[in-house]
RNA sequence: GCGCCCGUAGCUCAGCGGAUAGAGUGCCGGCCUGCGGAGCCGGAGGCCGCAGGUUCAAAUCCUGCCGGGCGCACCA
């Protein structure tokens, strides 16, 4: 059993010895300073009131009454505060647990195999991805991880938007490069791209063509715009290939609107009164909903927005048989996020259908010039570029080591370091260290045949209580990085797990030491599968050797 | 002006109702004859943006203000 399900059954078999009624739910904490224990609970303060006590009185009576209870050593009331002394042996019967569990520690089958959609990168192919969609690709990816390990069957997917004005403007300045490259300068369009990818484009079409296309017309507009795309494409592919993720579906907008779902989104937001028409255009009735102002569905030349496409293609993920669906995006689609969610409500899908996961923007550190970023002014970092230079675990984990709403700082010099200050090293060289530490063990003829049968009763040192009592933690944190779209947890987490694993083998002996030697390799061991699982988890390699 | 997010140690950030607010980095000072020193230990460093409120209890919840980011296109 979990540990603190553990304390949770004793707490609420002493309140049935006390006559007192449990509350809803029995609060289990971990206490702010080890010298408290293993475990605290305020339970004594939710019953204060109704038993007619002070906290400290209730939590005195249940502390009696949890002394007898085998598996804590100490029970403390201390200002109303219950807090929990393990007995060594219920830390030993947690690893053992884990060790048992193997691979599957941390999984659920809580998820019951509903099917999930992470919607994420969908960047327009308009250029390379830039360090700010590596964000984003890492989020998304381990999001479907962290998802996938409590049981919902994850389908990641690319919303390609591949048609419009933005593609339009790429097309024609790739035709600028092109007659640039036949010695016919034309100046870009406005709000065009000047990134200098597509200069060899340009010149590659120069080539190709020779002087064929001599103006920007109906069709050189027609033929530029499919040379364009899908060398687009390609550069995008080797980015995500970089940091290493991939997508099981690319969703075309104009799939979304050859299936007529435009149409029929725009009928059904009519019948219910949301829209309205003004200026030839029709409008979504956001400012009624409590919205800032109202957004355009229909342009008055009769073509749908960015936003109606993307209602459409949500009513698609709905009719796809998806139960759930998380967009990754960043903070610039916020109220593009609001529109949506509100059309979607009024379209009749069940509340909580769609779930955003916002993300801040990435400043680079420590490269001057590059830190505000845009693909069409041709200012940018490209993320296989950064892959390349700091490799694709750093990149990952420094893209999902803070919380999504907050700013990301990315140091990139930091993320360089081959040494201890580079989180990311820090974790992988604690599985590295065990692992080593396996290989001598192996060569010294001390690694025991089974683990699961060694005799755990030597591990008592502070250290080794404390691991196992964080590793019983992982699966809690599995969940909650998920849920709430927060894998800086892990990070956080492994961090604390490799904090407590360092110290402990500089100053402790693994081999060598009789009885407690196989004990340590067992618990070594179960770290080794924990570190393994969230790096795994993260997308981050967990090396036998580095 | 309106909407969303963020203001916590010099810096980058955790913590988001509970007990003396944490980590990494930087700074100061220790420790290298054994399993990987790619290390370990100790110390200094905080009106948790400001002001009210709710609560037995507020960094955490509510309100207002101040500072920063993003958005407010018949672009995507």
């Amino acid at each position: 059993m979990r540990l603190e399900a553990l304390v949770q059954e004793s707490i609420r078999t002493a309140l049935d010895r006390l006559g007192l009624a449990p509350p809803a739910e029995i609060p289990v904490d971990r206490p702010p300073r080890p010298e408290l224990g293993d475990f605290t609970s305020r339970v004594a303060f939710l019953l204060a009131k109704e038993a007619g006590f002070s906290p400290q009185e209730v939590a005195q009576r249940l502390a009696q009454a949890l002394r007898s209870s085998p598996a804590f050593r100490e029970v403390h009331a201390v200002q109303g505060f219950l807090n929990f002394f393990l007995r060594p042996e219920s830390l030993h019967g947690v690893l053992r647990a884990i060790l048992a569990e193997g691979l599957a520690y941390g999984k659920s089958t809580e998820g019951q195999g509903r099917l999930l959609q992470v919607e994420f990168v969908s960047s327009n192919p308009t250029g390379p991805l830039t360090i700010g969609h590596g964000r984003q690709a890492a989020l998304g990816d381990v999001l479907a991880n962290l998802l996938a390990d409590l049981g919902f069957r994850v389908v990641r997917e690319y919303y390609l938007n591949d048609e419009g004005r933005q593609i339009e403007l790429l097309a024609q300045s790739l035709w600028a490069r092109y007659r640039e490259a036949l010695g016919d300068p034309q100046p870009l369009p406005e709000g065009g791209y000047h990134g200098d990818y597509l200069i060899p484009i340009g010149r590659e079409l120069a080539e190709k063509f020779g002087n064929a296309y001599p103006e920007w017309n109906a069709e050189a507009k027609k033929v530029f715009r499919g040379e364009v795309v899908p060398r687009m494409l390609r550069l995008i592919e080797e980015d995500l290939e970089a940091i290493g993720v991939r997508f099981d579906v690319w969703t075309r907008e104009g799939d979304i609107i050859r299936k007529g779902l435009v149409d029929e989104v725009l009928r059904l937001l009519r019948e219910k009164g949301a829209v309205y028409e003004k200026d030839g255009a029709i409008w979504l009735s956001a400012k009624a909903h409590g919205l800032g102002r109202d957004p355009v569905l229909l342009r008055s030349d009769g073509t749908p927005t960015y936003l109606m496409v993307d209602i459409a293609y949500h009513l698609d993920k709905f009719r796809r048989g998806f139960d759930w669906v998380v967009d990754v995006q960043g903070a610039d689609h916020i109220e593009e996020q609001q529109q949506v969610k509100l059309a979607l409500r009024l379209l009749g899908l069940p509340e909580g259908f769609l779930s955003y996961c916002l993300h801040q923007f990435v400043t680079l550190k420590g490269a001057e010039g590059i830190e505000k970023m845009s693909t069409r002014a041709g200012r940018f970092l490209r993320l296989k570029d950064l892959v390349d230079e700091v490799g694709r675990d750093a990149t990952r984990y420094f893209m999902v080591m803070r919380k999504p709403e907050s700013h990301l700082v990315f140091d990139f010099e930091l993320a360089k370091k081959q040494s201890l200050e580079n989180p990311v090293y820090y974790v992988q060289y604690a599985h590295t260290r065990i692992a080593s530490v396996f290989r001598e063990a192996e060569a010294r003829g001390e690694m025991p045949e089974d683990l699961l049968s060694v005799d755990l009763s030597p591990l008592t040192e502070p250290e080794e209580l404390l691991l196992i009592r964080e590793l019983d933690r992982f699966p809690d944190v599995v969940r909650k990085a998920a849920y709430d779209f927060a894998p800086h947890l892990l990070c956080e987490y492994l961090e604390a797990l490799a904090g407590i694993f360092h110290p402990y083998y500089a100053r402790v002996r693994i081999l060598g030491q009789g009885a407690a030697t196989p004990a340590r390799l067992a618990l070594l061991a179960g770290l080794k599968l924990v570190l393994f699982r969230g790096l795994s988890l993260l997308g981050v390699r967990a090396p036998e050797q580095m």
